[in-house]
DNA sequence: CCTTGTAAGCGTACGACGTAAACTAGTGTG
DNA sequence: CACACTAGTTTACGTCGTACGCTTACAAGG
């Protein structure tokens, strides 16, 4: 996980794996049936790092509480936006996590169907903002926003997209802008429709 | 495309695509700098797709139409969910259909600021909803359904996770269940929120 | 007509990758 | 002492992206 988390999963290969283990390739087949029950483990590992919603607390602290785990666990390990829910073979961490999220919504006064809604948007919105914003293609600091903007509208002529420049030059290199905190909004809102359609407890 | 629609990305290889297209597979660095680059062009190929927003029509109309758009797209391109927005070179159709999206809530009445949260909330959501139900374990099909569910949960003990089985015999089982529903319900949910916190015109 | 420049495509080759198969030590247990 | 088991190694195969150098096809200019 080391390995993914610096380079991504495409640097994660077994060579590379025996030798930062002090082994060879091969031997790692002896604990593990092939690289996909590799990441399969690893995805495990990284579902029993985000903090487990309680069931019979309030249903929306919980909720909001694993959203914010879910994108800071994800933030550590950016290779697993895109796999976490793409498995055949879920493990433990990530059956139970699942049962937990039902569970606290059930015992929030949800029925099924209001909880099959509840958590489809909300996960829905938790992986796409973690993915869309794991994969901009600069990270913080509005000098590296400034430049690749710059870089990716060269090719094209000056006012072909006068909407974007403004919202690039307007906002996103607002020195006190920071996309981490649209995650903020986003939640919010949605918790804030859930909350309007659960039939009253 | 059509190789990827089928197989996936993985499937898409040079030496496959040179075949596909009577030729070698050194042929293909005569028209495309290296694989990454073709993936560059395919997937301004897929933003071309999707609908774009009209600037100066109602907004919400507007913006919960690209969003099927981009569903629709997606579904039939599912190789280029998770690929989309992680482009270091976004080409002419991607740079317009942001420009787009841009415009037309801008010109509905939203400040940049909230044009801003409007647009990550809602790109989240759908690129979030189109990768969880692309890389769901199961096609369509309740059969399909609680065959993989049954499957997963072997390895388990019976009333480990009571609240996920509860989940999947009650409902996701449910022959007229459909989980692409379910996008809709989100999309509205957003789509009311982002209605509500709009500065009045 | 011939030359020459350019675009298109081909052939070969290299160094990754995942992993199958067979083998070799070291470690207990009867 | 024999035996099975476990962890690790060696070698090898097929596939991938792609660097490099070659060969055509063809159009423009003298």
């Amino acid at each position: 996980m080391e390995m993914a988390d610096e380079g991504g999963l495409a640097t994660l290969t077994m060579r590379g794996l025996g030798q930062a283990l002090g082994v060879e390739a091969m031997a790692l087949y002896r604990h593990v049936a092939n690289k996909s029950d590799l990441i399969d483990a690893m995805v495990d590992l990284v579902f029993s790092e985000i903090e487990l919603p309680v069931a019979g607390a309030d249903w929306r602290i919980e909720m909001r509480k694993r959203a914010v785990s879910v994108r800071e666990v994800l933030s550590r390990h950016h290779w697993a936006v895109g796999v976490m829910e793409s498995r055949r073979h879920p493990g433990p961490s990530n059956l139970r996590h699942h049962d937990a999220v039902i569970g606290c919504l059930l015992a929030g006064g949800f029925d099924m169907t209001m909880a099959a809604h509840a958590y489809s948007v909300l996960d829905s919105y938790t992986y796409g903002f973690a993915q869309t914003q794991m994969n901009l293609p600069f990270g913080a600091g509005s000098q590296d926003v400034q430049e690749t903007a710059r870089r990716m509208l060269t090719p094209f002529p000056v006012d072909e997209y006068p909407n974007l420049v403004a919202f690039i030059t307007d906002h996103a290199t607002n020195p006190d802008y920071d996309y981490g905190d649209e995650f903020q909004y986003g939640l919010d809102l949605i918790l804030d429709g859930i909350a309007r359609d659960r039939p009253r407890a």
